[in-house]
DNA sequence: GTCTATATAGCGATAGAC
DNA sequence: GTCTATCGCTATATAGAC
């Protein structure tokens, strides 16, 4: 390992703290409403010192995203090495979004901003660890529609989508709102509804053996 | 009825298109990346004329959000006629919320706009409205879960909350930007994936018995 | 009520001294 | 690299003539 400077070190230091502050304001205001001053009053420097470590408000975001993404990353590997289920893994990764989310800590970025789309897609970083991350969490979904836990009648990139979607779900933030059920209680109430459906069983099944294609 | 002069209708018309418009651009953007000066030019009206109708721009977020309760509210009415099982409605309702989305005339509101949020509950038009909806929903919901087929373990507030966050879920822009899925499959995969889960049927009941509360 | 023109404010980003 | 001070732009909202 290369030996960094006492002084890269600080400023190593510094650019985590501008990231977990954009994380939390993300995962609190969305990207559109949070502001760089807010950013660096959080902080406490200046906004030009903060653009010398970041290029623009959209390098914060993918930075945040970078940070979050690495936490899943290793949360999926510490899973991998206890072997268990496709269903059972999937649904621990699902829970601990939801963890995070329950702390205040999932930046939700709005899928509607086409700037911060176009800086995301070209962002080397965000991309290699959400690709890397589709990779491995495809593996389990297919693992898993292969020995019949998941629905095979669901494409697995709808699979994949879900659990993204589900990890900034805006169900748990009205749930938590509502202020009448623990933290757990909430998580054990959306993995339920995200796998096993609002339906209770046999009807489910019934309603996959009706479904029809109809024109737009 | 009262009878209303020609300058009302010009009027009324006006409005309409303008609430047209901002549903659509709501759809497409969102709210905080919408522009008044976007909606004057798709209108083709100066934004002092705009100002002269709605004193805001949360009041043209609340117009067009009390336009797809009311077209939400004759669409349960319509079904309310016709006689079917509670999880059968409640899925025809979803259906057409996923139609809409399809057609790209569902306003979606950022959860954490806190003016936004703000100036809606203060709206009249739409709480009551937003009450009606969730009470007729919720009659489908009770009655769901006494006849068995809706899982009775979920509050039926969570039905609830689900539902109105299925209507703007972002799976569905995502399988209609990959645009390997006719509009009539996405909302076959989605109610499928909704109301039955990621999970296939046996599984998804053993997840419900091995629930546990963990502290968080 | 509708228009043109403008007020007002907040934002992202930068200049330049240190 | 960090700071203070400011630019340049865009946004919501309004004034005032017609």
């Amino acid at each position: 390992m290369a030996r960094v400077s006492f002084r890269e070190q600080v400023l190593q230091v510094r650019e985590d703290a501008i990231v977990a502050s954009v994380n939390r304001l993300l995962a609190e205001k969305g990207f559109d409403l949070m502001t760089v001053d807010e950013v660096v009053a959080d902080v406490g420097i200046a906004k030009a010192s903060l653009y010398k470590h970041f290029s623009s408000k959209e390098e914060l975001a993918a930075a945040a995203m970078v940070r979050v993404l690495d936490l899943a990353l290793a949360e999926v590997e510490r899973l991998r090495q206890q072997p268990a289920a496709p269903l059972e893994q999937l649904r621990a990764v699902a829970r601990w979004t939801m963890q995070v989310q329950l702390a205040g800590e999932m930046p939700s970025l709005p899928s509607q901003n086409s700037t911060l789309r176009a800086a995301l897609v070209a962002h080397k970083g965000y991309m290699d660890r959400l690709l890397r991350l589709s990779d491995l969490l495809g593996e389990w979904i297919e693992a898993g529609q292969a020995d019949g836990s998941l629905r095979a009648e669901l494409p697995p990139e709808v699979l994949l989508y879900t659990l993204f979607a589900r990890a900034c779900d805006p169900v748990l933030g009205l749930l938590k709102a509502a202020g009448q059920y623990s933290d757990a209680q909430i998580i054990d109430i959306l993995l339920l509804s995200c796998f096993g459906g609002l339906a209770s069983g046999q009807e489910a099944v019934a309603a996959a053996g009706t479904k029809r294609v109809r024109k737009a």
